[in-house]
DNA sequence: CGTGGGCCTGTCTA
DNA sequence: ATAGACAGGCCCA
């Protein structure tokens, strides 16, 4: 399948047009999302910024995998891994002449060696990808019947697998299961609430994660709440465009 | 039940 | 060039 974007138009070149509307959130109605997120002028400026900008919606499996390798990696390392796995363990495809590799299945990464995992380049991300892969396999777990429930009953439920804690579950949610109220909290987010809303936050809160470098499992769920009571059902799009606006202009 | 220390290893910077 | 810091957090004590 082959896509693009010029000039603002999308070229579906030999690609399902429908598959690819949702992949990419298409379908999303923006204006309704904005409307709903535009609570203040800073998230107002980050929407302005990126307008245009979508959550996608990965395979559920795809999505796990890959937020269970990203944590404490930078993103070029990330992709070295995932690329890394695809190489070893997905299947080969050939388009225009060029090889690609698939994701890996459940079933192939479930049947590898920590070692193969390691040699991808996983470090200590190796176990949990093999425990959860293994799980998922001998569960005969169904990602799909989690769409039909609550956003925290969701979140219990992936907080489950090794390797999965409250942040890569909201990643998994929001990027994948269509939990638009998700709100991901990580480096950058909490550097955007300490810059744009530290008035929302008490005190205490404030000084504590301003002076600490990692999160407490207590101070991400109340920036976790924080975000989903202020933005509301679509904080999940809040967050990616707080996020990106923090990144890339600030 | 909440909190702090340790962690594989690829990238980037000094 | 080569060492050292840091990276889209999680697990365990």
């Amino acid at each position: 399948m082959k896509v693009r974007q010029v000039e603002g138009e999308i070229e579906y070149v030999n690609a399902d047009e429908k598959f690819v509307n949702h992949y990419f959130g298409l379908e999303d109605d923006l204006q309704v999302i904005a409307e709903s997120i535009n609570k203040d002028a800073h998230v107002s400026r980050a929407l302005e910024a990126y307008w245009g900008l979508r959550l996608i919606r990965q395979d559920p499996w795809e999505c796990l995998i890959s937020y269970i390798c990203a944590t404490y990696k930078s993103i070029p390392a990330i992709k070295h891994m995932l690329n890394n796995m695809a190489q070893k363990f997905g299947e080969k495809q050939v388009l225009d002449g060029n090889n690609f590799y698939t994701f890996p299945e459940c079933k192939a990464l479930a049947a590898a060696t920590e070692q193969d995992l390691i040699g991808c380049g996983l470090g200590y991300r190796a176990k949990y990808v093999l425990t959860t892969a293994k799980k998922i396999r001998e569960d005969n777990f169904d990602f799909e019947a989690l769409r039909k429930l609550p956003y925290l009953e969701t979140k219990k439920v992936l907080m489950q697998f090794s390797g999965v804690g409250a942040k890569v579950a909201d990643c998994v949610l929001l990027f994948s299961l269509g939990k638009s109220e998700a709100f991901p909290v990580d480096v950058w987010v909490k550097r955007v609430i300490l810059n744009h809303y530290g008035e929302k936050l008490s005190p205490e809160v404030l000084q504590r994660i301003e002076k600490s470098e990692s999160l407490s499992t207590g101070d991400y769920e109340r920036l976790n709440r924080f975000g989903r009571s202020y933005f509301g059902k679509y904080a999940g799009y809040a967050q990616e465009y707080l996020y990106h606006y923090e990144r890339i202009t600030v």
